[in-house]
DNA sequence: ATGTGC
Protein backbone atom coordinates (compact mmCIF):
# COMPACT_ATOMS: atom_id res chain seq x y z
CA UNK A 1 0.00 0.00 0.00
CA UNK A 2 1.40 3.30 -1.20
CA UNK A 3 1.58 6.15 1.76
CA UNK A 4 3.35 9.07 0.60
CA UNK A 5 3.90 12.12 2.63
CA UNK A 6 2.38 15.50 1.92
CA UNK A 7 3.81 17.35 4.47
CA UNK A 8 5.22 16.15 8.10
CA UNK A 9 1.14 16.11 9.34
CA UNK A 10 -0.58 14.89 6.18
CA UNK A 11 0.09 11.10 4.43
CA UNK A 12 -1.87 10.40 1.40
CA UNK A 13 -2.76 6.78 -0.01
CA UNK A 14 -3.62 7.14 -3.54
CA UNK A 15 -7.09 5.47 -4.92
CA UNK A 16 -6.10 2.07 -5.93
CA UNK A 17 -8.19 -1.23 -6.82
CA UNK A 18 -11.75 -0.33 -5.99
CA UNK A 19 -11.33 2.94 -4.07
CA UNK A 20 -13.08 6.00 -5.37
CA UNK A 21 -11.14 8.36 -3.79
CA UNK A 22 -7.66 9.02 -2.25
CA UNK A 23 -7.37 8.19 1.99
CA UNK A 24 -5.82 10.70 3.69
CA UNK A 25 -4.34 10.08 7.08
CA UNK A 26 -3.88 13.20 9.58
CA UNK A 27 -0.23 12.14 11.66
CA UNK A 28 3.00 12.23 12.44
CA UNK A 29 5.78 9.59 11.08
CA UNK A 30 5.81 8.40 14.45
CA UNK A 31 2.09 8.20 15.07
CA UNK A 32 1.63 6.66 11.94
CA UNK A 33 0.13 2.85 12.09
CA UNK A 34 2.29 0.09 11.40
CA UNK A 35 0.94 -1.99 8.91
CA UNK A 36 1.87 -5.73 10.98
CA UNK A 37 0.33 -4.39 14.05
CA UNK A 38 -2.27 -2.34 13.21
CA UNK A 39 -4.89 -2.62 10.40
CA UNK A 40 -6.16 0.69 10.33
CA UNK A 41 -4.87 1.95 7.14
CA UNK A 42 -6.23 -0.93 5.29
CA UNK A 43 -9.63 -0.23 6.75
CA UNK A 44 -9.06 3.53 5.59
CA UNK A 45 -8.47 2.09 2.25
CA UNK A 46 -12.10 -0.03 2.67
CA UNK A 47 -14.04 2.98 3.69
CA UNK A 48 -13.05 4.50 0.35
CA UNK A 49 -14.85 2.17 -1.49
CA UNK A 50 -17.91 3.02 -0.61
CA UNK A 51 -21.51 4.51 -2.77
CA UNK A 52 -21.10 7.61 -2.69
CA UNK A 53 -18.10 8.79 -0.86
CA UNK A 54 -16.44 12.26 -1.29
CA UNK A 55 -13.36 14.27 -1.27
CA UNK A 56 -11.58 11.16 0.50
CA UNK A 57 -11.30 8.50 3.51
CA UNK A 58 -10.05 10.51 6.00
CA UNK A 59 -8.02 9.17 10.14
CA UNK A 60 -7.21 11.32 12.58
CA UNK A 61 -3.62 11.50 14.35
CA UNK A 62 -5.26 8.58 16.85
CA UNK A 63 -6.94 6.40 14.15
CA UNK A 64 -6.37 2.61 15.16
CA UNK A 65 -8.54 -0.44 13.90
CA UNK A 66 -12.24 -1.17 14.65
CA UNK A 67 -15.34 -2.79 13.42
CA UNK A 68 -15.25 -2.18 9.75
CA UNK A 69 -14.37 1.27 9.96
CA UNK A 70 -11.19 2.19 11.66
CA UNK A 71 -11.87 4.42 15.01
CA UNK A 72 -10.49 7.67 14.45
CA UNK A 73 -12.04 7.87 10.42
CA UNK A 74 -14.38 10.42 8.97
CA UNK A 75 -16.17 9.40 5.82
CA UNK A 76 -18.70 11.65 3.97
CA UNK A 77 -20.83 10.66 1.33
CA UNK A 78 -23.19 12.35 -1.24
CA UNK A 79 -26.90 11.75 -0.10
CA UNK A 80 -27.65 12.89 -3.79
CA UNK A 81 -25.32 10.69 -5.26
CA UNK A 82 -26.56 7.54 -3.86
CA UNK A 83 -24.20 7.81 -0.83
CA UNK A 84 -24.69 5.50 1.63
CA UNK A 85 -25.16 5.28 5.76
CA UNK A 86 -23.02 2.56 7.54
CA UNK A 87 -23.57 1.56 11.53
CA UNK A 88 -20.03 0.79 11.61
CA UNK A 89 -18.77 4.22 10.18
CA UNK A 90 -20.36 4.87 14.05
CA UNK A 91 -19.70 1.91 15.73
CA UNK A 92 -21.32 0.22 18.64
CA UNK A 93 -21.00 3.24 21.26
CA UNK A 94 -23.67 5.44 19.52
CA UNK A 95 -23.15 9.17 20.49
CA UNK A 96 -20.29 7.96 22.91
CA UNK A 97 -18.84 11.48 23.90
CA UNK A 98 -17.53 14.23 26.58
CA UNK A 99 -18.87 16.40 28.81
CA UNK A 100 -16.99 18.77 30.54
CA UNK A 101 -18.20 20.75 33.68
CA UNK A 102 -16.19 23.88 35.51
CA UNK A 103 -16.37 24.12 39.19
CA UNK A 104 -16.26 27.36 41.48
CA UNK A 105 -13.21 26.10 43.35
CA UNK A 106 -9.36 26.09 42.52
CA UNK A 107 -7.29 22.99 43.07
CA UNK A 108 -5.92 24.54 46.43
CA UNK A 109 -9.53 24.90 47.90
CA UNK A 110 -10.14 21.12 47.33
CA UNK A 111 -6.95 20.02 48.80
CA UNK A 112 -7.58 17.66 51.41
CA UNK A 113 -11.08 17.19 50.47
CA UNK A 114 -10.54 15.32 47.55
CA UNK A 115 -10.46 12.27 49.04
CA UNK A 116 -14.19 12.52 50.67
CA UNK A 117 -15.41 14.15 46.97
CA UNK A 118 -14.09 11.22 45.56
CA UNK A 119 -15.47 8.78 47.68
CA UNK A 120 -18.99 9.78 47.18
CA UNK A 121 -18.40 9.92 44.00
CA UNK A 122 -17.23 6.33 44.19
CA UNK A 123 -20.39 4.94 45.46
CA UNK A 124 -22.90 7.40 44.01
CA UNK A 125 -21.84 7.14 40.11
CA UNK A 126 -23.31 3.66 38.77
CA UNK A 127 -20.63 2.36 36.57
CA UNK A 128 -19.51 -1.17 35.40
CA UNK A 129 -20.22 -3.72 32.96
CA UNK A 130 -24.06 -4.61 34.87
CA UNK A 131 -27.22 -2.53 35.74
CA UNK A 132 -27.67 0.02 38.43
CA UNK A 133 -28.48 3.60 37.15
CA UNK A 134 -29.15 7.55 38.32
CA UNK A 135 -32.78 6.87 36.79
CA UNK A 136 -35.17 4.16 37.32
CA UNK A 137 -37.54 4.69 34.79
CA UNK A 138 -41.03 3.81 35.02
CA UNK A 139 -41.78 1.94 31.72
CA UNK A 140 -41.15 2.07 28.38
CA UNK A 141 -43.25 5.31 27.94
CA UNK A 142 -40.34 7.44 29.99
CA UNK A 143 -37.53 5.57 27.71
CA UNK A 144 -39.53 6.96 24.91
CA UNK A 145 -39.18 10.23 26.34
CA UNK A 146 -35.64 9.90 26.66
CA UNK A 147 -35.26 8.81 23.09
CA UNK A 148 -37.02 11.86 21.77
CA UNK A 149 -35.93 14.28 24.48
CA UNK A 150 -32.40 13.68 25.31
CA UNK A 151 -30.85 15.71 27.87
CA UNK A 152 -33.88 18.46 27.42
CA UNK A 153 -35.66 16.02 29.05
CA UNK A 154 -33.52 14.86 31.44
CA UNK A 155 -33.29 18.66 32.70
CA UNK A 156 -37.37 18.81 32.02
CA UNK A 157 -37.63 16.51 34.43
CA UNK A 158 -35.28 18.27 37.94
CA UNK A 159 -32.08 16.49 36.42
CA UNK A 160 -30.29 19.82 35.53
CA UNK A 161 -30.95 23.97 34.40
CA UNK A 162 -31.62 25.31 31.02
CA UNK A 163 -28.43 27.12 30.58
CA UNK A 164 -27.00 23.04 30.27
CA UNK A 165 -28.45 22.63 27.07
CA UNK A 166 -26.91 25.33 25.32
CA UNK A 167 -23.89 24.11 26.16
CA UNK A 168 -24.63 20.64 24.85
CA UNK A 169 -24.02 19.80 20.83
CA UNK A 170 -27.53 20.30 19.22
CA UNK A 171 -28.98 22.04 22.45
CA UNK A 172 -29.05 18.41 23.86
CA UNK A 173 -31.29 16.71 21.45
CA UNK A 174 -31.25 15.70 17.79
CA UNK A 175 -34.32 16.01 15.63
CA UNK A 176 -35.76 12.92 13.79
CA UNK A 177 -35.53 10.65 16.49
CA UNK A 178 -37.88 7.59 15.98
CA UNK A 179 -38.51 5.20 19.32
CA UNK A 180 -40.46 3.05 17.01
CA UNK A 181 -37.30 1.90 15.19
CA UNK A 182 -35.51 0.54 17.92
CA UNK A 183 -36.09 -3.07 18.94
CA UNK A 184 -37.71 -4.00 21.79
CA UNK A 185 -34.67 -6.03 22.82
CA UNK A 186 -32.48 -2.55 22.87
CA UNK A 187 -35.47 -0.99 24.52
CA UNK A 188 -34.60 -3.94 27.27
CA UNK A 189 -31.26 -3.50 27.66
CA UNK A 190 -31.22 0.65 28.09
CA UNK A 191 -34.22 0.50 30.17
CA UNK A 192 -32.00 0.11 33.45
CA UNK A 193 -29.16 2.04 32.22
CA UNK A 194 -29.75 5.84 31.99
CA UNK A 195 -27.15 7.29 33.94
CA UNK A 196 -24.42 5.24 34.32
CA UNK A 197 -20.65 5.72 32.75
CA UNK A 198 -20.25 1.53 31.75
CA UNK A 199 -16.75 0.02 31.50
CA UNK A 200 -13.94 -0.07 28.83
CA UNK A 201 -12.13 3.91 28.55
CA UNK A 202 -15.61 5.80 29.93
CA UNK A 203 -15.08 7.57 33.55
CA UNK A 204 -15.73 10.54 35.61
CA UNK A 205 -12.37 12.44 36.57
CA UNK A 206 -12.09 15.39 38.56
CA UNK A 207 -9.29 17.48 37.11
CA UNK A 208 -7.61 20.86 37.59
CA UNK A 209 -6.80 23.45 35.01
CA UNK A 210 -3.04 22.74 33.94
CA UNK A 211 -2.27 24.81 31.43
CA UNK A 212 -3.98 27.75 29.20
CA UNK A 213 -2.80 28.05 25.78
CA UNK A 214 -5.17 30.57 24.47
CA UNK A 215 -6.64 33.03 27.30
CA UNK A 216 -9.62 34.61 25.03
CA UNK A 217 -11.09 30.83 23.63
CA UNK A 218 -10.78 29.75 27.29
CA UNK A 219 -12.18 32.62 29.38
CA UNK A 220 -15.25 32.16 26.74
CA UNK A 221 -15.61 28.97 27.69
CA UNK A 222 -15.64 29.46 31.51
CA UNK A 223 -11.91 27.62 32.18
CA UNK A 224 -9.02 29.23 33.41
CA UNK A 225 -5.57 28.02 35.40
CA UNK A 226 -5.76 25.81 38.88
CA UNK A 227 -9.43 25.39 38.09
CA UNK A 228 -11.52 22.15 39.06
CA UNK A 229 -13.33 20.42 36.31
CA UNK A 230 -15.01 17.41 36.17
CA UNK A 231 -14.95 15.12 32.95
CA UNK A 232 -17.32 12.26 31.83
CA UNK A 233 -16.70 10.22 29.10
CA UNK A 234 -19.39 7.63 28.27
CA UNK A 235 -22.51 6.63 25.82
CA UNK A 236 -25.45 4.84 24.81
CA UNK A 237 -25.07 1.94 26.85
CA UNK A 238 -26.51 -1.77 25.84
CA UNK A 239 -29.00 0.56 23.97
CA UNK A 240 -27.02 2.10 21.72
CA UNK A 241 -24.98 -1.37 20.95
CA UNK A 242 -28.02 -3.35 20.11
CA UNK A 243 -29.00 -0.43 17.52
CA UNK A 244 -25.75 -0.81 16.01
CA UNK A 245 -26.17 -4.57 16.09
CA UNK A 246 -29.98 -4.53 14.65
CA UNK A 247 -29.08 -2.42 11.97
CA UNK A 248 -25.56 -4.09 11.01
CA UNK A 249 -27.72 -7.12 10.30
CA UNK A 250 -30.66 -5.32 8.31
CA UNK A 251 -28.42 -4.21 5.56
CA UNK A 252 -26.18 -6.71 5.72
CA UNK A 253 -29.92 -8.36 4.41
CA UNK A 254 -30.23 -5.79 1.62
CA UNK A 255 -26.88 -4.70 0.61
CA UNK A 256 -27.52 -6.69 -2.77
CA UNK A 257 -30.96 -5.73 -3.52
CA UNK A 258 -29.20 -2.25 -3.84
CA UNK A 259 -26.38 -3.81 -5.95
CA UNK A 260 -23.61 -2.80 -3.27
CA UNK A 261 -20.61 -4.67 -2.60
CA UNK A 262 -17.91 -3.69 -0.07
CA UNK A 263 -14.55 -5.64 0.54
CA UNK A 264 -15.65 -6.10 4.29
CA UNK A 265 -18.93 -7.25 5.21
CA UNK A 266 -18.45 -5.12 8.80
CA UNK A 267 -19.01 -2.22 5.90
CA UNK A 268 -22.58 -3.13 5.90
CA UNK A 269 -24.75 -0.36 4.33
CA UNK A 270 -27.77 1.14 2.55
CA UNK A 271 -28.26 4.36 0.62
CA UNK A 272 -29.04 7.30 2.73
CA UNK A 273 -32.61 7.54 0.59
CA UNK A 274 -33.40 3.73 1.53
CA UNK A 275 -35.99 2.55 3.81
CA UNK A 276 -33.35 0.78 5.41
CA UNK A 277 -30.82 3.51 5.54
CA UNK A 278 -33.79 6.41 7.16
CA UNK A 279 -34.56 3.93 9.50
CA UNK A 280 -30.83 3.74 11.02
CA UNK A 281 -30.82 7.63 10.84
CA UNK A 282 -33.89 7.67 13.04
CA UNK A 283 -32.61 5.18 15.71
CA UNK A 284 -29.48 6.42 15.68
CA UNK A 285 -31.02 9.69 16.67
CA UNK A 286 -32.74 8.26 19.06
CA UNK A 287 -29.74 6.48 20.65
CA UNK A 288 -27.84 9.49 20.26
CA UNK A 289 -30.85 11.26 22.54
CA UNK A 290 -29.95 8.51 25.23
CA UNK A 291 -26.24 9.26 25.62
CA UNK A 292 -27.35 12.87 25.80
CA UNK A 293 -29.85 11.98 28.83
CA UNK A 294 -27.30 9.68 30.17
CA UNK A 295 -24.59 12.28 30.47
CA UNK A 296 -27.17 14.47 31.84
CA UNK A 297 -27.90 12.26 34.84
CA UNK A 298 -24.57 11.44 35.93
CA UNK A 299 -23.86 15.50 35.27
CA UNK A 300 -26.76 15.59 38.31
CA UNK A 301 -25.00 13.30 40.70
CA UNK A 302 -21.63 14.88 40.57
CA UNK A 303 -23.56 18.04 41.29
CA UNK A 304 -24.94 16.83 44.10
CA UNK A 305 -21.11 15.57 45.30
CA UNK A 306 -19.51 19.26 44.47
CA UNK A 307 -22.32 20.81 46.72
CA UNK A 308 -22.04 18.25 49.64
CA UNK A 309 -18.22 18.60 49.61
CA UNK A 310 -17.48 22.12 48.35
CA UNK A 311 -20.57 23.73 48.61
CA UNK A 312 -20.15 24.72 44.79
CA UNK A 313 -21.82 24.58 41.70
CA UNK A 314 -20.73 22.64 38.17
CA UNK A 315 -21.24 24.55 35.52
CA UNK A 316 -21.30 22.73 32.04
CA UNK A 317 -18.48 24.19 29.53
CA UNK A 318 -19.79 21.75 26.77
CA UNK A 319 -21.10 18.26 25.87
CA UNK A 320 -19.93 16.67 22.64
CA UNK A 321 -19.85 13.62 20.82
CA UNK A 322 -17.19 11.71 19.12
CA UNK A 323 -19.71 8.62 17.78
CA UNK A 324 -22.06 10.18 15.03
CA UNK A 325 -23.76 10.44 11.78
CA UNK A 326 -25.36 13.17 10.49
CA UNK A 327 -27.01 14.88 7.65
CA UNK A 328 -24.26 18.31 6.73
CA UNK A 329 -24.05 20.78 4.25
CA UNK A 330 -20.52 21.25 2.58
CA UNK A 331 -19.30 22.32 -0.17
CA UNK A 332 -17.28 19.51 -2.52
CA UNK A 333 -15.81 20.67 -5.87
CA UNK A 334 -17.40 24.25 -5.72
CA UNK A 335 -20.81 23.35 -5.17
CA UNK A 336 -23.31 22.59 -1.84
CA UNK A 337 -23.83 19.02 -1.32
CA UNK A 338 -25.61 17.04 1.39
CA UNK A 339 -23.64 14.93 2.79
CA UNK A 340 -24.13 12.20 5.54
CA UNK A 341 -20.87 12.59 7.28
CA UNK A 342 -19.53 9.84 9.78
CA UNK A 343 -17.36 10.37 12.47
CA UNK A 344 -16.44 7.07 14.34
CA UNK A 345 -13.99 7.88 17.27
CA UNK A 346 -13.66 11.63 15.56
CA UNK A 347 -14.74 14.78 16.91
CA UNK A 348 -16.30 17.83 15.26
CA UNK A 349 -15.30 20.79 15.32
CA UNK A 350 -16.61 24.28 13.91
CA UNK A 351 -14.72 26.68 12.66
CA UNK A 352 -15.14 30.55 14.27
CA UNK A 353 -18.63 32.34 13.04
CA UNK A 354 -19.90 28.86 12.02
CA UNK A 355 -24.09 29.17 11.99
CA UNK A 356 -24.42 26.18 14.15
CA UNK A 357 -22.52 27.57 17.18
CA UNK A 358 -24.39 29.40 19.94
CA UNK A 359 -23.85 32.86 19.74
CA UNK A 360 -21.12 33.89 22.70
CA UNK A 361 -19.08 31.04 21.33
CA UNK A 362 -19.49 32.47 17.52
CA UNK A 363 -16.02 34.08 18.42
CA UNK A 364 -13.92 30.96 19.53
CA UNK A 365 -15.04 27.99 17.31
CA UNK A 366 -16.29 24.59 18.70
CA UNK A 367 -15.24 23.73 21.95
CA UNK A 368 -13.76 20.29 21.67
CA UNK A 369 -13.32 17.65 24.56
CA UNK A 370 -10.85 15.31 24.43
CA UNK A 371 -10.47 12.55 26.99
CA UNK A 372 -6.57 10.97 27.42
CA UNK A 373 -5.51 8.15 29.02
CA UNK A 374 -6.17 7.58 33.00
CA UNK A 375 -3.86 9.21 34.65
CA UNK A 376 -2.42 11.26 31.73
CA UNK A 377 -3.84 14.79 30.47
CA UNK A 378 -6.61 15.67 28.68
CA UNK A 379 -7.24 18.42 26.23
CA UNK A 380 -9.87 21.32 25.73
CA UNK A 381 -9.41 22.55 22.06
CA UNK A 382 -11.12 24.72 19.57
CA UNK A 383 -12.44 24.35 15.69
CA UNK A 384 -10.24 26.39 13.00
CA UNK A 385 -11.40 27.73 9.66
CA UNK A 386 -10.44 25.99 6.43
CA UNK A 387 -10.08 22.42 8.18
CA UNK A 388 -9.54 20.05 6.01
CA UNK A 389 -11.87 17.02 7.17
CA UNK A 390 -15.07 17.97 7.09
CA UNK A 391 -14.44 19.93 10.27
CA UNK A 392 -13.54 17.41 12.35
CA UNK A 393 -10.51 16.25 14.57
CA UNK A 394 -9.35 13.75 17.18
CA UNK A 395 -10.93 11.77 19.97
CA UNK A 396 -8.66 10.80 22.54
CA UNK A 397 -5.05 9.22 22.29
CA UNK A 398 -5.97 6.13 20.68
CA UNK A 399 -5.33 2.40 21.64
CA UNK A 400 -1.89 1.11 20.11
CA UNK A 401 -2.42 -2.87 22.22
CA UNK A 402 -5.68 -4.42 22.45
CA UNK A 403 -7.14 -4.56 26.04
CA UNK A 404 -6.25 -8.76 26.01
CA UNK A 405 -2.58 -7.40 25.80
CA UNK A 406 -2.89 -4.88 27.87
CA UNK A 407 -4.19 -6.78 30.75
CA UNK A 408 -1.67 -9.19 30.28
CA UNK A 409 1.08 -6.68 30.47
CA UNK A 410 -0.03 -4.77 33.83
CA UNK A 411 -1.31 -5.81 36.90
CA UNK A 412 -4.30 -3.26 38.09
CA UNK A 413 -3.25 -3.25 41.59
CA UNK A 414 -0.08 -1.82 40.79
CA UNK A 415 -1.22 0.58 38.09
CA UNK A 416 -3.64 1.62 40.87
CA UNK A 417 -0.77 2.12 43.33
CA UNK A 418 1.48 4.51 40.61
CA UNK A 419 -1.67 6.91 40.30
CA UNK A 420 -2.02 7.38 44.00
CA UNK A 421 1.69 7.79 44.42
CA UNK A 422 1.08 10.65 41.93
CA UNK A 423 -1.47 11.94 43.66
CA UNK A 424 -4.62 10.76 41.60
CA UNK A 425 -7.52 8.83 44.14
CA UNK A 426 -8.72 5.90 42.34
CA UNK A 427 -11.87 4.96 42.82
CA UNK A 428 -12.27 1.10 40.06
CA UNK A 429 -14.53 -1.61 40.32
CA UNK A 430 -12.66 -3.96 38.58
CA UNK A 431 -8.88 -4.80 38.53
CA UNK A 432 -8.78 -6.09 35.54
CA UNK A 433 -10.83 -3.29 34.10
CA UNK A 434 -8.07 -0.92 35.13
CA UNK A 435 -5.70 -2.95 33.66
CA UNK A 436 -6.93 -3.06 30.56
CA UNK A 437 -6.64 0.76 30.50
CA UNK A 438 -3.60 0.80 31.51
CA UNK A 439 -1.40 4.60 29.59
CA UNK A 440 0.64 1.51 28.17
CA UNK A 441 -2.06 0.42 26.02
CA UNK A 442 -2.13 4.30 24.43
CA UNK A 443 -0.75 6.16 22.30
CA UNK A 444 1.02 9.67 23.81
CA UNK A 445 -2.17 11.98 23.93
CA UNK A 446 -0.25 15.13 23.59
CA UNK A 447 1.46 13.74 20.41
CA UNK A 448 -1.73 13.75 19.18
CA UNK A 449 -2.72 17.06 20.25
CA UNK A 450 0.25 17.51 17.91
CA UNK A 451 -0.50 16.50 15.08
CA UNK A 452 -4.13 17.20 15.29
CA UNK A 453 -2.70 20.74 15.65
CA UNK A 454 -0.19 20.92 13.06
CA UNK A 455 -2.42 18.94 10.51
CA UNK A 456 -4.82 22.42 11.31
CA UNK A 457 -8.02 20.14 12.35
CA UNK A 458 -8.37 22.22 15.89
CA UNK A 459 -6.05 24.69 18.09
CA UNK A 460 -5.13 24.00 21.19
CA UNK A 461 -7.08 25.67 24.49
CA UNK A 462 -6.25 24.13 27.67
CA UNK A 463 -4.89 21.24 29.24
CA UNK A 464 -6.11 19.27 31.85
CA UNK A 465 -4.47 16.36 34.36
CA UNK A 466 -6.43 14.12 36.64
CA UNK A 467 -6.95 14.56 40.35
CA UNK A 468 -9.13 11.64 40.48
CA UNK A 469 -10.38 8.99 38.65
CA UNK A 470 -13.65 6.72 39.21
CA UNK A 471 -13.48 4.05 36.16
CA UNK A 472 -16.28 1.49 35.68
C1' DA B 1 -17.84 -0.11 23.27
C1' DT B 2 -20.92 -4.59 24.80
C1' DG B 3 -25.68 -9.19 29.20
C1' DT B 4 -16.74 -8.87 26.65
C1' DG B 5 -19.14 -15.31 21.47
C1' DC B 6 -22.33 -17.91 16.73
Amino acid sequence: MEIIEENPYRFRMPAHGAMRVPGIVFASRKLLPMAQEDRSLEQVANVATLPGIVVASYAMPDVHWGYGFPIGGVAATDIDAGGVVSPGGVGFDISCGVRLLAAGVGRAELGSRLAGLMDTLGHTVPRGMHRGSVWQLTGPGQLERVLTGGAGYAVESGHGVARDLDRCEDGGRVEGADPSLVSRRAFERGLGQVGSLGSGNHFLEVQAVEEVYDDTAASAFGLHRDQVCVMIHCGSRGLGHQVCTDYVRSMEQVMSRYDIQVPDRQLACAPVESPEGGDYLRALAAATNYARANRQLLTATARRAFEAHLGSGLDLVYDVSHNLATIETHEVDGRPRRLCVHRKGATRALPPHHPDLPADLAGTGQPTLIPGTMGTASYVLAGVAGSPAFHSTCHGAGRTRSRHAAARGVSGRALREELESHGIAVRGTSWKGLAEEAPSAYKDITAVIEASEGARLCRKVARLVPLGVVKG
